[in-house]
DNA sequence: CCCAGCTCTGACAACGTTGTCCAGGCCTAT
DNA sequence: ATAGGCCTGGACAACGTTGTCAGAGCTGGG
């Protein structure tokens, strides 16, 4: 009869006999093995005052014994702050990324956060499904590097208090601090630099016109043209898709087309990889300079607008945090400066005026 | 006198009075709204069955109305699961760790979980802080890169249930399920190719003796030069930091020392730029491979031997999920092959030989 | 010698969710 | 018409922690 009636009725170890987490001591148990309270056992876990010396060695006891460790869980529920902020980016493992979220990180660990990160591979939607995750796990803010072009999804999280900070491009359709860099005064700049040196077929490679950067740059590439009163031909612009195969053809058909660039704009690092190969192939040589600096540009004499990625991941979780700390005030937009790096691609002179 | 006595003992609404998480809607605000019981709310939340499509709707109009959004540290801590797992490496900066990163990220997004990355910066204490972070916030799983070379801190976490692999450096003084590259065979392979290119004074620029990898490359370059029956002086080895003043000295002690070397391996991708950059100052050329691949490489004609870092990641964290699905076994050691590709560098015979 | 005041400790509720279990309503079959 | 079964919905406890509050024990001063 006995084992027929609800467990709970019958024993009063229903806790105990179907403990989550693998069997965890929690500080019940640490409490009864010491023979303290159990908030006792919270004080002495957290370094609260108010326990003799004496009490505290015999929890520190029990807890090395039964080889307990706080669940953060039941602690962040309670405090309602789980000291850990989201990383939503494209890519970790593009070599820009990785910089900008170590960056990140260091700040957080400095405010004693931990980071989570995810990818969104340029994906609004999995962005959107990302950043919504990590808001359900309560984050205490969120670090966005934008795939889509309308965030108003976050409206209700950022309204309930989740800072939110968006970086490398700017939020869509709502108002919100942002990190960037210089992308239109870097590219005006890079085409100036081989402008100055002689060129007048200047060719732009971009990635996809839904990106912001791209456009800016573009933006900025012809400025730069038009600054010098020179014109651009259709044909001489490609946005698109940074997969090597389409790189390749795009850069293909300006160096050989009929009025052949002599000149190269990449739109960043991916491109430029792949115009440096395509262009190591070209019987003339073509001028280049890219959007993004490499590891290994220096050896290859790659001329590049270099962004400071790290610099952009420190800003803006430096901005998160003010926030968390109870900044108040309308939301800013930084724009951090590029740096045109000359390391001889860029400063090849076109045929015309070569010696 | 209302107005002195404590809020909790006047008004019935101490918990809505002071909400956690800057006010947001709960299922008790969504379920009164909508006029259903609180569980009723759950089931929709969590497509439960066992709802009519109108109460549903109901329950749908409220959260919309509130902007709820599940509260998963609550869930977590009902549950016992937090679908999310940890992973410590050594600076998500490097080029080698973004694309291990971003593996371990796609095969938990695969099973529903999210990523916690932590970089330890090489340092012991850091990764056992950072690794016992994780475990309170009861992560279901840790990979972990390891800096330090004693574990057993994580014996109580892995007996209470915490799967853990390790990558890229076995664990230290406890067993675990590991996956390694196989430094040792890559080593000797590399070595053996410069020998079989002619090369008789060959040197090895490692990271410090600490590290496994570090060692076991070392192992590899000397069972290459004993099995071809070549000698190795005490000056073509150094073992230590990767920072690029060492390695510049050591590379430069090498080359310009009593018994100049022909050739030289380096022993990862730090190591490899640093001795690029060198050796482009050389008189004569000296022969180079480097183990880890470089992003331009390729461009650069630098012969290295390839470890796949996305499949260390990938291979790690499906054994990690196989943990978790509950697969049992003695931990095990998985030794992913590495490839040596021949670009150049690695092909350049030694001085006496060229013709 | 007693009491005020301090220090130390523990009971209890609450955080927001989910699992269990039961109640009531409706439908069907006799 | 009514018994029995199914379906829907809700009350309640529990997850492991921390904040509140009150009680116990001790000390020192009047």
């Amino acid at each position: 009869m006995a084992d027929t009636a609800p467990s709970s009725l019958v024993s009063g170890r229903p806790a105990s006999a179907r403990r989550r987490y693998g069997n965890r001591p929690t500080m019940k148990d640490v409490a009864a093995r010491a023979g303290v309270g159990l908030k006792t056992v919270s004080r002495v876990v957290n370094g609260e005052p108010g326990v003799t010396p004496d009490t505290e060695r015999r929890v520190q006891e029990a807890i090395e014994a039964l080889g307990f460790r706080r669940n953060d869980s039941a602690r962040v529920l309670r405090k309602g702050r789980t000291a850990s902020i989201g990383l939503v980016l494209e890519d970790l493992a593009d070599p820009f990324y990785g910089p900008l979220s170590r960056a990140v990180e260091e700040v957080a660990r400095a405010h004693g956060a931990l980071l989570i990160n995810g990818s969104s591979a340029e994906d609004p939607e999995r962005e959107q499904e990302l950043a919504l995750a990590l808001c359900a796990r309560r984050v205490d803010g969120l670090i966005v590097i934008p795939a889509g072009d309308d965030h108003r999804y976050l409206e209700p999280e950022i309204r309930a208090g989740v800072a939110t900070v968006f970086v490398d491009r700017p939020a869509g359709r709502i108002d919100a601090d942002t990190v960037l860099s210089d992308s239109f005064g870097g590219a005006r700049d890079g085409v100036a630099h081989l402008i100055a040196h002689g060129h007048r077929r200047i060719g732009f490679v971009g990635d996809q016109p839904r990106i912001h950067t791209a456009v800016e740059r573009l933006r900025g590439y012809r400025a730069a043209m038009a600054d010098a009163g020179l014109p651009v031909a259709d044909a001489w612009v490609s946005l698109g898709s940074t997969a090597p195969e389409r790189v390749r053809a795009a850069v293909a058909g300006m160096v050989g087309g009929p009025e052949p660039v002599t000149a190269l704009l990449a739109g960043n690092n991916r491109v430029t990889v792949t115009a440096v190969r395509v262009l190591a192939e070209t019987r003339e040589p073509v001028a280049l300079v890219g959007f993004d600096d490499l590891d290994l540009a220096d050896l290859l004499g790659i001329t590049v607008i270099a962004q400071d990625a790290a610099a952009l991941g420190r800003t803006a979780a430096e901005r998160l945090f003010r926030r968390l700390d109870g900044a108040a005030g309308e939301p800013r937009r930084v724009t951090l400066p590029t740096r045109l790096i000359p390391r001889g691609t860029g400063e090849t002179p076109p045929p015309g005026l070569r010696k």
